[in-house]
DNA sequence: CCTTGACTTGGAGTTAACTCTAAGCTGTAT
DNA sequence: ATACAGCTTAGAGTTAACTCCAAGTCAAGG
């Protein structure tokens, strides 16, 4: 499969694929006798874990350094787990702030198609979002 | 309220917050006779507002659109609306990105946990996730 | 009164993650 | 054989969101 191929498939540009690569987010793909990138579908599984994760928004370095790790053989299995839960517990911070910010948001849209009816706002142009129930700690 | 301590109370900088008052993020804060910042209660709510869409990922130029809106009066109800659900998809979008890659992680963890004990992956190097589920399409 | 430390501004510097450019090679179609 | 589209690289440029710096102002303590 040809870089324009694979970049179609998983919607991200040439350049970008390239980059991933160059900065170690997937290993080497496979080339052509004459130089040119040829994904396999091993080259194909690792483009679309870096996808994914970049979409979930997991940094550049710490994917490579997964990478690495990978590379490194089967005693980086510690330190690779060790990562992956770090990961793990970034993502799940990251969604506890995007559903405090829903909470927010979906309150003043609700109170915004109240408005746009009747013409004025039921409370103050800062607006209070009433604290969003500490639900658990942490 | 001083800068420094609302810094502390929400834990950002100083210097962050006065990019978020530059930026428009935040509407001119209250300020002493001799030009000190001074938060007041309202001040702490855009603060507030602010930063808690931030950590979720809101561009700052989105809220500062949102800010200026606020601004030019209760015309602008309509456009607030449609800024705020347009906010809301793409939280939504990045909350479903998240899941995926939770799941993809959740999975790899669960097979490290095996490797470290056994001292070998159940399954090849890149491993082989199996598809998140569809769940549902969009 | 004078020092010290926190504040002010405008503007420059940094970092992450792309994104583009230039110069050169390759494979297919005429 | 030659044109041309599409690939290659190294390296420069861009954007968002801070983060730092320099030069100046101000308020409280000794």
């Amino acid at each position: 499969m040809t870089i324009k191929e694979v970049s179609e498939k998983y919607g991200i540009s040439p350049d970008t694929l390239r980059y991933y690569e160059r900065s170690g987010m997937i290993p080497p793909v496979t080339r052509t006798s004459s130089g040119r990138r040829d994904y396999q579908s091993d080259d194909l599984e690792w483009v679309e874990q870096a996808v994914c994760m970049r979409n979930a928004g997991l940094p550049v370095d710490a994917l490579s350094e997964y990478v690495r790790l990978c590379r490194m053989g089967d005693a980086t299995f510690p330190q690779r787990l060790q990562l992956l839960m770090q990961q793990r517990q970034s993502l799940l911070q990251q969604q506890k702030q995007i559903r405090d910010s829903l909470y927010r948001l979906d309150y003043k849209i609700q109170r915004y198609e109240i408005a746009v009816e009747t013409g004025t706002l039921t409370w103050p142009s800062g607006g209070t979002p009433p604290m969003p129930a500490p639900e658990d700690a942490e």
